[in-house]
DNA sequence: TCTGGGGTCCTAGGACCC
DNA sequence: TCTGGGGTCCTAGGACCC
């Protein structure tokens, strides 16, 4: 243990000698960089990535623009049509004809090919696992690394004018910068695509550092000049800091992280809750949060955009679909789930979720889609643009219960990733109270629907003073009137036919 | 700018229990 | 009888992130 934490010691170790150092690893228009790796023609090029795009398509969004395509105001998240009326196809430019594009104005635009950046980001994560003893990936293409045990922040000798100095607030060049570059160049060279480095002593101020000079930055905050770096930045660029708080915070005369420095916390904790509290914190240069891998996940969903419509049977084989494929995704994970829900938009933008908890966790596809669609009745005579499922209150069981099933265990391969060790340390914070009753893990719902398990007082009876008699699962909710002794599927039943009136 | 898809965390209110 | 506090679980929505 690193101690930082001791009862006693001041929290705030960003002047402290021992002041961790912390990495945040940040790929530069990841999926564009993707795909110039594998078609050179790409580079230096404006190259748009759409998902929900196919070729020819104007649908879907902009999920990744090279800088080149930056240029001609194309932004992530931006209607592809949008992006063609400011960057025109290649494909349908021609310098001959004078009613078409010219090509110097055009772009090339490719679907996401999720597939291959992650055999890409699987090269990226080899040297970071390499470099770092602590790694937290949080998305595909972007992580947290603790290098303080391979590293430091001790200056490095004198100055030495053949070496230039990365960008930043100090021009005092340390160990752990020299470190940061190491890593960007291997990964450069190792994965072939180019990342963006934030170096500080703790992970919200990496991780603006390492947005303050894309692409291909390096940026280097050294323990007690924190907070200098940050104040001048606008709110935004604070981690957590999204439109809505922006605004917020503006109404207050809060424009910089700056003056979120100088803010009372409790003031304004009033407006923004705890998170104003800890964003004081944050812009003061106070993060003590550890660099901890992921965790398990703690829900699944799919969900997919159709042309406005309220007709019944279209919008029951779209959620009878993204059932299906939710529940596969659980089962390919090894994971069971306990609450089924479902999300439906109407237009213009209003998000609908419901959602019903089973008296225990299962693997049944079939429920999940009886009860997504049971769910959806309730919108039968809605319109609707987007509709969603999502399993929760995931339970993952142990290997060999997964096994049981019939499949194989943690998929480990594409996605997941949280399979390397880290072992010992263990307790990955996820894992959440809950209780979850690790006894009752990983059973089956054909082990307790129609009956509950022989000496199992059934998932859900773990809660220290529940009053758990073994009854089986008839015990639940409240809705125990005459919910069947103890059928899962009867009780289910009575609550989508009868009980739904709540 | 009428907004794609996959997630996380937080909050608030209600039901229920002791 | 109309009143208390504490705790948990559940649902719904919102903000945010990449």
């Amino acid at each position: 243990m690193d101690g930082g934490t001791l009862p006693g010691a001041d929290a705030d170790d960003d002047a402290s000698d021992r002041s961790r150092v912390v990495f945040h690893v940040d790929m530069d228009c990841f999926y564009a960089s993707c795909e110039r790796l594998r078609d050179a023609d790409l580079r230096g090029e404006p190259v748009v990535v759409g998902m929900g795009y196919e070729a020819g398509e104007t649908i879907g969004a902009v999920a990744t623009a090279s800088y080149e395509a930056r240029a001609f105001g194309v932004e992530s998240a931006m209607p592809i049509s949008e992006a063609l009326d400011r960057l025109p196809r290649r494909v349908d430019a021609d310098p001959e004809d004078p009613d078409v594009p010219d090509p110097d104005g055009t772009g090339r635009y490719l679907p996401v090919d999720m597939e291959f950046y992650e055999a890409v980001a699987g090269d990226v994560k080899a040297v970071l696992r390499d470099c770092a003893d602590v790694l937290r990936e949080v998305s595909v293409d972007e992580a947290y690394l603790d290098v303080t045990d391979r590293t430091a922040w001790d200056a490095v000798g004198g100055d030495d004018p053949a070496s230039s100095s990365a960008a930043g607030p100090s021009d005092v060049r340390t160990l752990a910068e020299g470190y940061a570059r190491h890593v960007k160049e291997r990964i450069e060279r190792e994965a072939g695509v180019p990342a963006s480095v934030g170096v500080a002593p703790n992970m919200s101020a990496a991780k603006v550092a390492s947005d303050a000079d894309k692409p291909d930055g390096l940026v280097v905050v050294p323990p007690g000049s924190v907070e200098a770096f940050l104040a001048p930045l606008p709110t935004a660029a604070l981690h957590g800091v999204g439109p809505v708080t922006e605004r917020a915070l503006a109404e207050r005369g809060i424009e910089t992280a700056g003056d979120v420095a100088d803010a009372d916390p409790d003031a304004l904790a009033e407006e923004l809750g705890d998170r104003g509290r800890e964003l004081v914190r944050r812009a003061r240069g106070e993060d003590d949060r550890e660099v901890t891998p992921r965790g398990l996940p703690k829900s699944l969903s799919r969900e997919s955009s159709l042309p406005r419509t309220a007709d019944e049977e279209r919008k029951r084989e779209t959620v009878s679909a993204l059932a299906a494929d939710v529940a596969r995704r659980a089962r390919e994970r090894g994971c069971l789930y306990r609450t089924i829900g479902i999300k439906a938009v109407r237009p213009p933008f209003d998000v609908n979720t419901r959602a019903h908890s089973l008296p225990g966790p299962v693997d049944d596809p079939d429920l999940v889609e009886s009860v997504a669609l049971e769910l959806l009745s309730e919108f039968d005579d809605e319109a609707v643009r987007k509709l969603g499922v999502r399993v929760s209150n995931l339970d993952f069981a142990d290997s060999d219960q997964a096994t049981l099933g019939g499949f194989e265990g943690v998929d480990g391969g594409g996605g997941g990733g949280d399979d390397e060790g880290n072992g010992t340390d263990g307790d990955d914070g996820g894992n959440d109270g809950n209780g979850g009753g690790k006894e009752g893990d990983g059973r089956r719902l054909t082990d307790w629907v129609g009956g509950k398990p022989a000496g199992d007082p059934g998932p859900g009876c773990d809660g220290p003073g529940s009053d758990c008699d073994g009854s089986g699962v008839g015990h639940d909710r409240g809705d125990d009137a005459d919910s069947g002794g103890g059928d899962g599927q009867a009780s289910l039943r009575d609550w989508s036919e009868g009980g739904r009136r709540g």
